[in-house]
DNA sequence: CACATAAACGGAGGATGCCTCCATTTAGGA
DNA sequence: TCCTAAATGGAGGCATCCTCCGTTTATGTG
């Protein structure tokens, strides 16, 4: 799996040290779903039984240490493309747009992660791509999805309309629907 | 204007209490622009030529600042749906969006807040949804436009889409595009 | 096994921004 | 002119950020 190469590149050579790195790592994860993405660093640092100097020197800013929480999750959506192989084109896409749209669905900060620019984050996204792009082209090469769309494009939009708020879950599905209405190909 | 009345309502009725509120708005505009929607908000006072607890007696919150900024940019926006009055019902609709795009298209903060529950921001949502209602329900009489939608879907459709950042102004356009042609009534 | 050393650690503390409290000033009506 | 309610501003307590540096420890080498 790349980006679980590319995240071990990453983890320190000493064990102590990469015992440290996989606590914060669990305590953020934690402590982001129970206080926001906002939480203190510190109360971070504590929950995962280290200094506040360690967690900066593994994750020199805040973005990083979110980035690397949400990789694995990342890499759950893309295993996810497998399992729509034997359903047809369309209904390959959609399904697998749904299972994204379920595993990001209230993390807005998957969402934000995905529109800014670090390598860590360029990783996930090339692996999403990896993932949605052939099933894109199935159905492209079906002629059910317009050809003038790419994989970037139709992730943003997914994305984008994901992570903005609704007064309530149907309407999101709704407007996604009808945004999504918009891929099909123009008969 | 409805929103201009709501506004007033706020405003403190002591002349001196006036001016300091005004100062404080302009200098909010520029600051936001120049420093971002996190510019401290001391950095605003200093600038309004108040004291910090002037700006805290005005807008008990961050949030309360930035809605007051952009309340008059709302009010441009509906004003601008008066100006598409002649055009086909498509097209009207359409034209509007752009304008809304372009008003709202960097400040990522109104969209924010447009989906956040405040008496000032809902006073911002009733009057786009005064001014975009109608020129929707031409667009649905007309039978140009799936029936099924609804204001509130719409803008907030266009301002997920909006709010979102992507590599270049044109894959955004594109984007949008694509969104919007599943608008289009069934035929 | 013991030691050397590079790697990792943690927390004190300076800096910054948030927000409240309250003593002082002032606008505007009587 | 004077009185009072309204408005003011900044000091200061608190939380969080992030860095610096003296101390500890894992690891491999003799």
């Amino acid at each position: 799996m790349t980006e679980t190469a590319e995240l071990a590149l990453r983890r320190p050579g000493r064990a102590d040290a990469r015992r440290n790195y996989d606590a914060l790592i669990a305590a953020a994860r934690d402590g982001f779903a129970e206080l926001g993405t906002a939480a203190p660093l510190e109360e971070i640092a504590r929950r995962a039984g280290v200094g506040i100097a360690t967690l900066y020197r593994n994750f020199p800013t805040r973005e990083a240490l979110i980035e690397s929480v949400y990789l694995e999750e990342v890499d759950a959506v893309c295993r996810a493309a497998d399992a729509v192989a034997d359903l047809e084109p369309w209904q390959a896409m959609l399904t697998w747009i749904d299972r994204l749209v379920a595993y990001i669905g209230t993390k807005h900060v998957l969402i934000d992660a995905l529109n800014r620019d670090s390598s860590t984050l360029r990783v996930c996204r090339e692996a999403l791509y990896s993932a949605g792009g052939p099933l894109l082209n199935r159905a492209q090469d079906a002629h059910v999805i317009r050809e003038d769309i790419s994989i970037d494009d139709l992730l943003r939009l997914v994305t984008s309309v994901t992570g903005a708020s609704f007064t309530s879950p149907e309407q999101k599905d709704r407007v996604l629907a009808i945004a999504l209405d918009g891929l099909r190909a123009a008969k």
